[in-house]
DNA sequence: AATTATTATGGAACCGTTTCCAATTATAAA
DNA sequence: TTTATAATTGGAAACGGTTCCATAATAATT
């Protein structure tokens, strides 16, 4: 491997010269930097990474750290991350992170600072497993960093999160004004403030239309396929009987709605299904399901963005907002009332 | 941030003492280990992994190399393989990669060695894009790779790859087994070898019991939830009718079901689905899902291991056979014929 | 006790960059 | 032409580790 010094001697120049062409900082005359590109390219030169980071302190790395119980970033969303990184000649370093726990107190810290020292130039926090104090105190030593999923009031600039309340409000209202009254109701996992917020925007929903779920028709899940298949199955066999369910995200609703069709049941004529996520496959259900899109991507794009800023300081358009918005399609029936 | 000197200062000793406490190579009495590692962590101290990557050349990084179309890999298979690395305090770097072109002839060589270059000790190539001849000059070069998605004979040790001509085969013999003889298929897109083995082994197995598929019930799909959807409903409207569909993955077989059944067709009676892949939401489709599948997380770890085994030398138990096998759930029918 | 083999230890040299400053050269102004 | 100013250049020092070798301390052998 070519080094700086045997490009420098093969052009004549000094080595300070072939950092300057590298960098393209500094001047550098016309002859010169052909001189220099030209030994360059015949030694097939490339700058070896660790030299420069060691020396200049940049990594051209930024990490993520989220932990299991974050839920599963998707594929696509990394890519997303990935790309916008990708201009910037930044790679992305993703972590199983810790969380706390009464063994270890600092676990969800010491993973973080594992991951910085792994050499990055800048943190995804993604999720809401940091405690506020832990945040705050990182972001103090460690400025450098964007929430995802998360929202800590004295850095909201660095914070990028959805309005779960309003969108579970959304949901409510939107199965309040199709007419249904009996409302059942499978739940995600509450171990978030995303998943709480969601949760108590859907109730108060109902709530002000003076509507309340039977206790009966409350099933605890877990976001997963199979809870969701359970609890729909759970549910159909529950007294009092209801004409609409919310399922607190699409991956439960769609097995819900398996369920309940392999029960008999007509969807939506009997019993309408509301989801919440907005997949890919969402469309392509039977029938196609009416659901809550809640643009992650866009979110992730916007933080990484705010990071690249933070980290490298090229200016970008940054949002803040990133609406959420209920989609019809047709797995929610609107009753007559009258 | 504290480096080996303020260690060594603190703790009394030399360098090469502290470095050997790091490294836990070489000998260090027990009573200087104990100065040193008290010193260490009453400075915090953190070795500084450029440094150490500079002078060692050794990069606790792995890089994975795959195109677009090489297909999405899940976010669950890049988990496990960040779990077998995290053991050797090794992280990933993902890149989208380049495909060589007409006017990029050297494209994804040259994404390589840009991957290569970010500091990699050894490299996942996954997907088949690379032209056998590059991977054969790559592997010379830079031995530690491991190929995933992919055979090359001459380095068979480094290949991971399914048998999908088998595995078509199985498909296509369980379909004539279960009694069926019209039989329609919703293809993949045809860029890998994989897609072409698959179907070659379908359409042998078929061709071996002499049944060959009418033109008209073949659609040209591409894996998407969307051409499933769009090809059941023009399979649908096709003549001859067929008594089971035969989907190149779940994603289209699942959308093919909803497509079947909005146009009232019962499934499995009137028409049998099989799917390709095993996915976690088939178990819970209505029906649940018959389908085939392929291990890729199996085979993902095992590929690592070999990585890891070529890159670090550690000894590590490696499979290279990954058994496919057909899942039956409730989505095929077996006619009886006598 | 003297000799030999083994274990521990310190620190210079090196890995390949960037950074900074002093020195040189080119350009503009007087 | 001379002087002031700006552009260009070379290279020592620094970044923070690992490696290697000479040397010191200890243990084993005779």
């Amino acid at each position: 491997m070519a080094t700086i010094r045997d490009v420098a001697k093969l052009a004549g120049v000094g080595i300070g010269t072939v950092s300057r062409v590298i960098s393209g900082k500094g001047s550098v005359s016309k002859k010169t930097l052909n001189k220099v590109s030209d030994a360059m390219s015949a030694l097939k030169f490339i700058p070896n990474t660790s030299a420069q980071s060691l020396s200049s302190k940049r990594y051209n790395t930024i990490g993520l750290w989220g932990t299991k119980s974050s839920g599963e970033m998707s594929r696509a969303t990394l890519t997303k991350i990935e790309r916008e990184l990708q201009p910037f000649g930044v790679s992305l370093i993703t972590t199983d992170g810790e969380r706390n726990s009464a063994n270890h107190p600092n676990a969800s810290r010491l993973s973080i600072d594992n991951l910085i020292n792994k050499g990055c130039d800048g943190l995804i926090i993604w999720g809401a497993d940091l405690p506020e104090f832990d945040i705050l105190q990182l972001e103090k030593e460690y400025p450098n960093i964007v929430l995802l999923n998360n929202k800590v009031d004295a850095i909201s600039d660095k914070s990028f999160s959805f309005n779960h309340y309003q969108a579970g409000y959304i949901a409510g209202q939107y199965l309040v004004d199709s007419g249904h009254r009996e409302i059942a109701y499978i739940s995600g996992w509450f171990d978030t403030t995303d998943a709480n917020e969601r949760h108590n925007g859907f109730l108060d929903a109902l709530k002000d239309n003076n509507i309340s779920i039977h206790k009966n028709l409350i099933y605890r899940g877990d976001y997963t396929f199979k809870k969701g298949f359970e609890g729909a199955n759970y549910l159909f066999n529950q007294e009092p009987s209801f004409t609409a369910l919310f399922c607190a995200n699409d991956q439960s609703a769609m097995s819900a709605i398996s369920a309940l069709s392999s029960n008999g049941v007509k969807i939506p004529d009997e019993v309408s299904v509301l989801g919440y996520d907005n997949m890919n496959i969402s469309s392509y259900t039977n029938p196609p399901l009416t659901t809550i899109d809640v643009p992650v991507q866009k979110m992730a794009i916007s933080a990484v963005r705010k990071l690249i800023n933070l980290s490298y300081g090229a200016a970008l358009e940054i949002d803040y907002d990133f609406g959420i918005k209920l989609i019809e399609r047709k797995s929610v029936l609107k009753l007559n009332r009258d």
